[in-house]
This record gives C-alpha cells, sequence and structure tokens, in this order.
DNA sequence: AGTGTTTTTGAATACGTATGCATAATAAGG
DNA sequence: CCTTATTATGCATACGTATTCAAAAACACT
C-alpha cells in the first residue's frame, strides 16, 4: 500500500503540542537546546522521538538565511586522485554537520547553471576543485555572500582563498632528484598547459635544468589521462630515442607512459625512469611501483576546508593562498645511473 | 571589503515591484511560467536578472513539500567503480534537474544520522548503493514518503526496488569460460562473505563446475582492495600450488592476484588465468589487460534513475528487482589450455 | 456593440521553523 | 517571607515562495 504518499510529517507544532509546551520551546530544543528546562526537554525528545520527527531544514533554512550545505565542484572525479580528494572531504564537513552538494563539472570553467544551483540553495560555501572560476562566476557568488575555496588551483589576484601544492617547489626537487642520478636528457607530459599547475611545474623543471646547464628537454602536454600519458610517451619515444626519464603531469600520466615504454620493449627504470605527481592507490601496485609526488591530501582539505569555515562563520582573515609542499616517493622507476 | 555579509538578497516580490507585477506573476514565471503573457514574462526576466535573481530553493520546498533534492548514498568511493557511478548518477540526475547530497559511508550499514539528515532535506529520493538498508532504516523513508532505489545490492522480499547486475548468471558464464579453455583447478577470491553479491556468484560458480564434476575450488574471501586481493593470493599459493585459474570477486582484488602471482615469479596467464569483474578503467591498461566482466554501468544506472523517478512522480508500479546481463571481456589474462 | 469564453493577474494564505519581546516561573539573597 | 535577579516559556511574527480563488482583461464570435 504505497498510494498515501503526501503523509502529513509531524512539525515541531504536533510535538508540541502532545508534549503539552509551545512550538517555540520545541525548536528550541532541536536548535541549541539553550534555556529549555531539563524536564522539558526530556518529553520533548521523548514525544519527538515517537512521532519520528525531524526537523525541516528547508524551513529552517528559510528563517535562518544560513544552510548547513557546502557546494563541492569537482572535476573527473573517476581520476582516483579526486575520488580521495572527495572522500576526504566529505567526512571533514561531515563531522562537521555539513552536507555536501556534490557537483561534478564536465568543462574546464563552472557552468552558469552550475552556480544558479549552488545559489538556489543558498549554499554556506562552495569548494571549487579542479576547475576555473571566471570573475563574473566570482562576483555571483561574492554577491550573495558566499564563501569559496579553491582546491588544487590558484588564479592570480583573486579574492577569495586557495589551496595547492606547491608545484613549483615539487617540480624543482624531482628536476633535481632527477639530474642527481644522472639523468641526462628529459621529457615532461604535462597535462593541460595553461592551468597554473602546468605552468608551474614546468617552470620549476625547467629552471633546475638551466641551472644545470641542461637544455635537453622535450615537452608534451594533453590530458590528465591512462590514454593520454601513453600516445604522448610513444610521439616522444618516436621523436627522440635518446630521452633517459620522464616526467609526468600526475600519476596516471606517468603510468601510461610506463606502459607505452614497456610496450615497445623498453624497461622502467633501466631504459627510461618515470616519475609521476599525486601518489594516488595504483603508483603502489606491483606492476608498477612508481616513483612520485605525494600531496599532503589530509593537510590540504583540512587547511580548505577551516579556510572556508572561517570565511563562513566571519572569523575570515583576507583571502590566503596557501601552499603545501608535500615530498617525495621513492619506489621503483628512477634508476641511478652514474 | 568582505565584511558586509547580509546583503539583502533580492526576492520574487522585489523583482515583482521593479516589473510593475505581482509577486504572483514573478512566482509563475520562475515555476513553470504557464499563464503568464509574453510582454510581462519578458521584462520579469530581464529584471530579475538586473538584480541577479536567484529563486531560493528553500522556500520552494518549504511550499511545495517537495525537493529537488537526491540522496546517493555510496561506500568505498575510491574504488574506480564506484567513482564511476556516481559521475554517471550525477549527469543523469543533473540532466533531470536534481541535484545530489552525497553522502559515503563508512559503515556497511547506514547510519541513523544519514537517514536523518537526508530526512531532514526532504529529499525526494534516495539511491543506496552498496550498503545495506535495514528494515528500521527502510521503516524511517518510507514513513516520510522517501522512494528508495538499491543498487548494486538486493535484499529478499524488501518492499523497494533494486537494480543490479545477474552475479549468478555472471559467474556461470565466467565459470563456463574458464572450464572450456581447459582450467581444472579453481579459486576465488570474494568480497565480504555475506553480501548478495558474494553469495550469489560463488553460487553460480559452483553450480557450472558441480555440473562437470569439478570439486577442486578454493575459496578465500576478503575486502574489495588490491591489498586483499594480493593477499588472498599469496595465501592461495602457499596453500596449494596446484591452482590454474583464480576468479576475482571484483577487478582490484583480481589486479592483486595478477601482481601477487607475478611477484612470486609465476606467470599470468600461463601458469594462472585470472578473471576479474567490474571492468574499471585500470584492467584495460596495457600491464594488466584483465579478462573481466563488464556491468553495464549506464544501463544499471539509467534505469535505477527511471525507477526512481517513477517512484517520485507516483508513476509507481510495484518494488522491481531487476537484473542486467553484462558480458564477458576477453583481454589477456586466461590462457586456453588444452 | 454585446455576449460568452478563455487567459492573465493579484490578493491572500500556507509551508515549518527561529527568534525578539514580554511575561511567568523559579532561584537567590537577605 | 519579601525583594530582586535569573531563567524558562509562550505569543507573535518573519523568512520567500507556490497556489487557490475571484476578479479583470483579452479574445472570439455573432
Amino acid at each position: 500500500m504505497q498510494s498515501d504518499k503526501h503523509k502529513k510529517q509531524y512539525t515541531s507544532e504536533d510535538v508540541a503540542r502532545l508534549a503539552g509546551v509551545s512550538q517555540s520551546t520545541v525548536s528550541r530544543v532541536f536548535a541549541g537546546n539553550m534555556g529549555v528546562s531539563e524536564k522539558k526537554r526530556k518529553k520533548i525528545l521523548e514525544i519527538a522521538n515517537e512521532l519520528n520527527y525531524q526537523p525541516n531544514a528547508h524551513a529552517r533554512s528559510l528563517i535562518t538565511r544560513k544552510s548547513k550545505l557546502i557546494g563541492i565542484v569537482m572535476r573527473r572525479i573517476r581520476n582516483p586522485f579526486y575520488s580521495a580528494v572527495l572522500e576526504i572531504f566529505h567526512a571533514r564537513f561531515s563531522a562537521l554537520g555539513y552536507n555536501l552538494i556534490f557537483i561534478n563539472s564536465d568543462n574546464e570553467e563552472i557552468t552558469e547553471s552550475e552556480i544558479s544551483k549552488l545559489l538556489e540553495y543558498n549554499v554556506a560555501g562552495v569548494i571549487v576543485s579542479d576547475a576555473i572560476l571566471s570573475p563574473e562566476a566570482e562576483a555571483r557568488f561574492k554577491r550573495h555572500g558566499i564563501a569559496i575555496v579553491l582546491f588544487n588551483r590558484y588564479v592570480e589576484h583573486a579574492d577569495y582563498s586557495a589551496v595547492f601544492c606547491d608545484n613549483y617547489l615539487a617540480a624543482k626537487q624531482i628536476a633535481r632528484y632527477l639530474v642527481e642520478t644522472g639523468h641526462r636528457s628529459f621529457a615532461f607530459i604535462s597535462g593541460p598547459q595553461d592551468t597554473s599547475i602546468t605552468i608551474d611545474r614546468l617552470r620549476g623543471f625547467r629552471e633546475v635544468l638551466a641551472d644545470k646547464n641542461i637544455t635537453d628537454l622535450l615537452v608534451e602536454s594533453g590530458q590528465y589521462t591512462y590514454e593520454s600519458g601513453f600516445k604522448a610517451t610513444q610521439e616522444l619515444l618516436t621523436r627522440d630515442k635518446s630521452i633517459d626519464c620522464i616526467f609526468g603531469g600526475n600519476d596516471v600520466i606517468a603510468l601510461g607512459a610506463m606502459d607505452a615504454i614497456r610496450l615497445i620493449g623498453m624497461k622502467v627504470p633501466d631504459d627510461i625512469s618515470v616519475v609521476g605527481f599525486d601518489n594516488i592507490l595504483m603508483t603502489g601496485w606491483f606492476s608498477y611501483m612508481l616513483t612520485t609526488w605525494e600531496q599532503p591530501l589530509e593537510e590540504m582539505v583540512d587547511t580548505t576546508v577551516s579556510l572556508l569555515i572561517d570565511d563562513i562563520t566571519n572569523k575570515l582573515r583576507k583571502p590566503q593562498t596557501l601552499m603545501m609542499k608535500g615530498h617525495l616517493i621513492i619506489r621503483n622507476t628512477v634508476k641511478v645511473r652514474s
């Protein structure tokens, strides 16, 4: 008998009536439960439990003009790195009593309609992960007083906080490591070229090589996918067989590179060394054991969350751009060559 | 100047005033925009745009007693299979104008408080993916008239729909394939034992072997992780070196198995064949090229979505339990042995 | 121009909660 | 036991929208 769909949901008023108190008192119990006697509190909770009463979040948001919703807009959730990111964000916000409205954007840039959805729900804040926020988009959020923090991306001179890994520094350390281990002919397979991530990593990488008077650097760019890494590597290997190491823009690219190298009968790391970025789960799988850069994920997420919460609760300092370091995870894909 | 947080948000009333119409008319434009003259409609939209007006979803939900929110509760979002699932669900619901409240449950069973959250937001429906719904939990949702569909799990005699892959059939076909390719000594590494998934697959697998008078089947059970598959395989190999094929409870387990086999110097598929389940991205990577069972993901998701929507819109038939077939993807991890 | 019919419009109300204010109940202090 | 300070409670109202109902406007057709 599923038919009677619109059963009357019990409200604070119902609870109040049955508990012999006023609606206000019930409200106080479920909101902050301050200033209500222990006796009535108990009675109210008892009745509420009996009726299966649930406070209505919409009504609450309406009157409060606040919500416990956080918009989290991501891209490429299939990428293991971002799955992990989502998991951690969820755990943190959940612990703080916030709920996530999940948006997986197809585009580099957040859509008008995606923004609209978040505004309609009057989200308390928005985490934008690995996506671009145009000035117009930013303005829309700002106009509605919605806090924003960028995760794993940044924009110069923007009026909101951003948290990401210090890609410049990481790339430098990776380059140094490769130089120190005796490599001479370099390749970098990046993700899309125009992002801060790629730009910073390339800059760091180049600088170190320049320092050592190495000019032998090939750069390929593509997507952050296995296929892209695979193809770019094939491309690279037909172009120049003398390459002795490849730095992948992320782990998935690097894994694709490894497989491309092996497929033509060459060996990792004996013939070509490979380094990745992110330290996703698969890099630890025995078929790969990829040497990679670990982003301090938990720390990054924690920082992002607390910046956002500070902003929401008005305890905000001015927007901050925070870079986290991370560190190299040395496994088996880089050979000491000299 | 971030300080003035509580700027007055424009409401339908503001738009109405500036457009010289009543609030009702503005509402009609943004709700279904039926029965409002083209002239006023245009004027209203113009003003609304100018003011950056956004209808308030909370107010709407409050009066409507409906919401455009769907709760999606998952587990193990880090598992590539479920990342893909989430991506597709998001795409479908988004296209239908629904928003997702994402919940990543740690537990096998949905928490009281997770349910409460969904009830508070008066979600239109809930997708429960790979998690258990106790009778009490079910009752709570039912009592609030919330539609539920189980994804990738089912419970006997439950009063809600479920969509999943026909694990029994799939396991049978996999077993047949292995038998036909000349395998004689079998191992099955499952996920947690007490789930419908494991039970059905084991049953199907066993039946086929019994049919062929093969009794040589070892069963290990663990988690749906790479490490679990890896360890179980090591266990298996020390216990019985004669095994010539392994069926992994999911792809990640199978990949772990492959690496365990290779690590002790044996070869896949020459010494031991391996078959997985799910067809996640990594199975197509050249280091693995795992033969596996593809679940018809898009079809499963589409079906799940339409069942849920039907339920929400009251066009519901009675609860259905739908099994999808899927098919074997033959790659390079099964050897023809005879 | 007048009648009947359809389409637009606006006024009023309801949704379920939080909260300021006034009042009632209780505690504290002597 | 009375006064004063404190805490608990209830009343009334507001949040921003959808929707019913009645009235007004537009239209169709003689």
